[in-house]
DNA sequence: TATGAATGAGCCTTCATTCAT
DNA sequence: AATGAATGAAGGCTCATTCAT
């Protein structure tokens, strides 16, 4: 009970750290703003971290780790890949769209990472763990049922990740030309020309079919 | 001398900018670094640039613009708009996968972006413009050859640069999980994936119309 | 148990604290090396010490001491008071020479004490003790032996501790320069010179006496 | 004389910071005190100096220097050795025991030289310069008065600064039992005590009268 | 057009000290 | 007797900016 007032300010400092950096960016956050925002000294602060870099470390982990969250409840419900992967993009660009805090410090924190070679530690983590899971529910899945993925799985979740990230970006920079349903629309049609449909029982050979299939 | 001194002045500075902007990244950047890398006096610069944020707006506009010229060259020559997106983009990826310094600056101030309203003016028209651009392409030539695009011809190209910046973010965060052969491989799929073969009147049947169907 | 734990526990701060003194000097120590040193905590050493002045005022008091100790076991030997202070000013030589760690801890504070006044008075009693030691050994043996002292007996300890002291000053700035074989040549010539050789009532003219005035 | 202001600046804030260490001491002089000092602000001294090393280094350097430039002095008019030598130890004695800045400077910094490296070279060629000068004086006047040094002539200088410095450091801690005029007169006895006298006309190998003139 | 000097606010960090437990 | 947590005042240093020249 002792040792939980540590772990407890950690944790505030941290959740002020986000909320901060969400609002003023990496290179405009001071220790000064996040000190006041989480009602403490700046002493305090340093006393939990020794240093500015090791609490951004600490808040990208944490941030990674809430929106890796967040991805794995989107796949955990479904059945049909296809239609997984539907509902699952809907679910993660809504994430991104309503711009979380979480999100805007791994947006920020990953452009930092460009010339600091710590923080594509945990960003690297979070893709990969993104890749794999869905890779994993691909692999189980879509055989099952008839679906052939027309590229690598391995590289599925990283093309659809790219597509999310990519429209986020061009979201925040020009939100007019950028309507969710367009982009939900079009990355539907998009996840479902990445597979072609293999009827299991009778024929196999009839392009035809795979063609109604895929294009539905 | 056609140009005046001070244009001269303003270019290195805008150059000088660029590449410690791309060595060190905004958050690290200080008009001393600049000053050293031009040869000139802090004075100087304040000089041209009234204030740190007016040459770092300079710069963006200058960055964007110079990778708007990489895209463009990129498309003016191609005809069959599915060979001319394939190459495209193998191209786009490319330019981006060598990571030039205008590539990294206009990534690293995108995430300014996210906090300070006037950047997003230059990285906004770059986009409208790589949209536009192409989008004029697929009109053209598209229907002529009986392609049509399953999404919203305006949508493509945004499409497209989402998913190579998105996926030029997960190069340089884990950079060994990406590699150059898969990621274009990926993307002429799923270019492929974009696009319908309508039959025009007479040629029809041919195998290879099945095939751009299936590959839909 | 003898000692109480809280006399155990100062003594171990007042080593730490000399070792970390000497490593480091006065104006680059903190409480915190001190603490780590220790292997406490700060709060242990604020238990103990109420402030940092206090602790460094119980090091110096303990360090003179020390010193004090050592120059002590240098006289009580000797029964001749010229070749007494012949082998005492090799020994005191060699002490300050070896640079332990209370002989630099003596150094570094004496220079606050250039600053402090409460710092000089362990100091103060330090030189004193050294020299009314001293002054007694030759007032009780001198006299027996036929040597006069040229300056005043109260004079001649005060004497030979600056010329150790200077000395080592000036082999700590330039360890070259000074050697140790030399130092002490010239000290013992020196101490020579400081008495004249009084013949006493029957024994006069043997060459050792000429030697010993010639020493003079 | 656009580049003298520079010039001019720096020395102010040499001599400001000569006082303010002479006043507080190098562990307790903060750049803010030094500044407030010289009449500018923080970010001034740092425009001149870059490091607060590096103005103590210069700070050393000026007050090495000083303390040269009058030990200089004192040594140039003399002619008889033993004259000389009485007259400047006179000299140096004083200069010490005013304690002017530069001297408490230098004092200070020679504890922090026990620490770091950089500050020993100043110190170092201070010494050896007082050396050598002397050991000059020396070689030349000496002998041409048959008065032969008892020790090594390179070692006499240093033995006198001993001398002189640990005098004075005693004089700090302890003012009231250090007379000035008791370690003036101590001083010459013992500068006397360093020679023989050898007459140069006639007989050379009459200890007895190398006895006489040395004692007196 | 460009420089050198100077400013002052702010930054990250350190530190002696306090205090509840 | 000792600890962990927190404070707040400096401390050294950086930086965008200003200005006389």
């Amino acid at each position: 009970m002792r040792y939980k007032k540590s772990e407890i300010s950690v944790g505030h400092i941290v959740e002020a750290t986000m909320r901060v950096l969400a609002r003023q960016g990496y290179a405009h956050t001071s220790l000064m703003d996040i000190a006041n925002e989480v009602g403490m000294s700046k002493g305090a602060v340093h006393y939990h971290f020794p240093t500015k870099e090791a609490l951004m470390g600490k808040v990208l982990e944490t941030a990674c780790d809430a929106v890796a969250e967040r991805t794995r409840k989107v796949w955990v419900e479904g059945q049909n890949p296809l239609d997984a992967m539907r509902s699952a993009l809907r679910e993660l660009w809504t994430v991104r769209a309503e711009l979380s805090n979480e999100t805007k410090v791994v947006a920020d924190l990953l452009a930092q990472s460009l010339h600091d070679d710590k923080m594509r530690v945990p960003l690297a983590s979070y893709y990969r763990f993104a890749s794999t899971q869905v890779e994993d529910h691909l692999r189980t899945n879509a055989a099952a049922l008839g679906l052939r993925p027309k590229i690598d799985p391995k590289f599925i979740p990283r093309i659809m990740h790219a597509l999310l990230d990519g429209m986020l970006m061009q979201k925040i920079v020009d939100p007019e030309s950028i309507k969710d349903e367009d982009v939900i629309q079009a990355l539907e049609t998009l996840a479902a020309s990445l597979f072609e449909f293999i009827p299991v029982a009778d024929a196999v050979t009839t392009p035809a079919a795979a063609d109604g299939g895929s294009a539905t």
